[in-house]
DNA sequence: GACGCCATACCGACTAGTGGGTCTAATCCT
DNA sequence: AGGATTAGACCCACTAGTCGGTATGGCGTC
């Protein structure tokens, strides 16, 4: 481990801060937490990253590479018909509420709950990268709404950020009560929703699409 | 301002920790910033309070007596059929997201997200405190629910679950955004939801019921 | 109705500890 | 060599909680 080991402190860093903030949130990690996380010193931190507050805003921006690349790798992002990748998407989210609540959470949602009146620099990281994401998001919605609800009232935009929105509430109820019972039933909420607005027609035969 | 000036001051520590909370989270609030907002001195917070997590846990089962009498009191109330009650209950959320973001967002979902893993007792007190209110709601949706979908798959208490969580989506983005845009967007879709599920049968006439 | 007494409420200086950030020296890589 | 990186002791501002003490008002007694 020649460059790999001694090299990647920073990224070491950015991923220890991820899972310390999203279970204790962000005042109350310190930057001891982190580095014990990470296995690195004081000392390595501050050479990298000039405050605590400065780390937070690239550790946001890392949460959102890091997530894209996971969701446009995952298996339903394959699905030709743009309502089955929608749906697909909810159902992934569901199927991770198995895992340990700090692992399924949102950096973004936690961070921005505490830091948005005191750390206006966090707040706007943190909207950009959620931004980034739902307008990702927004694209399969958009090719769904094209293809089943072309006339619709409503915006694929509005239609993303209500699923990040049930999501973000969720997480608050897996938090509450220790389980994510109620979240996963959020979700089946959810999916009947965005099947109803993406009704399936009758004698509709799927086709291909960009 | 004999016993009232005098007397009332663990009132007003709790009513200030409930905004002071909302706006900076738990853990960057000091004792002397929520002392500062009731006009209290700190000798005053530990004769009432024997610690600040103790205080929170107060603060969370005053929250819930203050929320559900606004909500009992409101005019949505009254109608008679439980439809309307409950889709006018989301209809004056919306409605409140007019003020400031600390002024209508929901103190119990900020401390949980914060405290879960960190503060067992404050967790515990959140959620005792949101799912009373959301038993409450879930009369009404079981009411409409009785009238408009008897034999539905869901139960009224995952309903209520869901608009909470939606809710509470919604305080996210309103706090990422710096705005309430988003937020009542998503309380639209929520609408929308509600109306498809408790959908209004064509010939049916409204009747009063307990 | 005046007086003494006590419980409760309130005050604010003080303490012990913590945490963000600094600094200098050591170590690694090229 | 020499810049980049790591190490961890150190500094100082800040914060939860303490403590000794002062007001206040209610109540029994004469």
């Amino acid at each position: 481990m020649p460059t790999s080991s001694r090299h990647n402190s920073k990224t070491k860093l950015l991923d220890a801060a991820q899972n310390v903030f999203r279970a204790k949130g962000y005042a109350a990690t310190t930057v001891d937490d982190i580095c014990h996380a990470a296995g690195i010193t004081k000392g390595s931190f501050f050479h990298h990253f000039a405050s605590k507050q400065d780390l937070t805003i690239d550790a946001a921006a890392h949460w959102s590479t890091w997530t894209d690349a996971l969701f446009a790798q995952a298996p339903y992002h394959q699905a030709a018909d743009p309502r089955e990748r929608v749906l697909g998407y909810v159902d992934f989210r569901s199927n991770i509420f198995d895992g340990d609540i700090p692992d399924f959470t949102c950096l973004l949602g936690t961070l921005v709950q505490e830091t948005y009146a005191t750390h206006p620099a966090i707040r706007a990281a943190c909207d950009k990268a959620m931004s980034s994401h739902i307008a990702i998001l927004s694209r399969d919605i958009e090719a769904a709404k094209k293809r089943y609800a072309p006339d619709a009232p409503w915006s694929a935009e509005s239609v993303g950020y209500f699923i990040q929105g049930v999501l973000q509430g969720s997480f608050v109820f897996a938090k509450a009560k220790d389980g994510s019972a109620v979240a996963r039933e959020n979700l089946s909420h959810l999916r009947r929703y965005l099947e109803s607005l993406f009704h399936q027609p009758v004698n509709f035969v799927g086709k291909e699409e960009s």
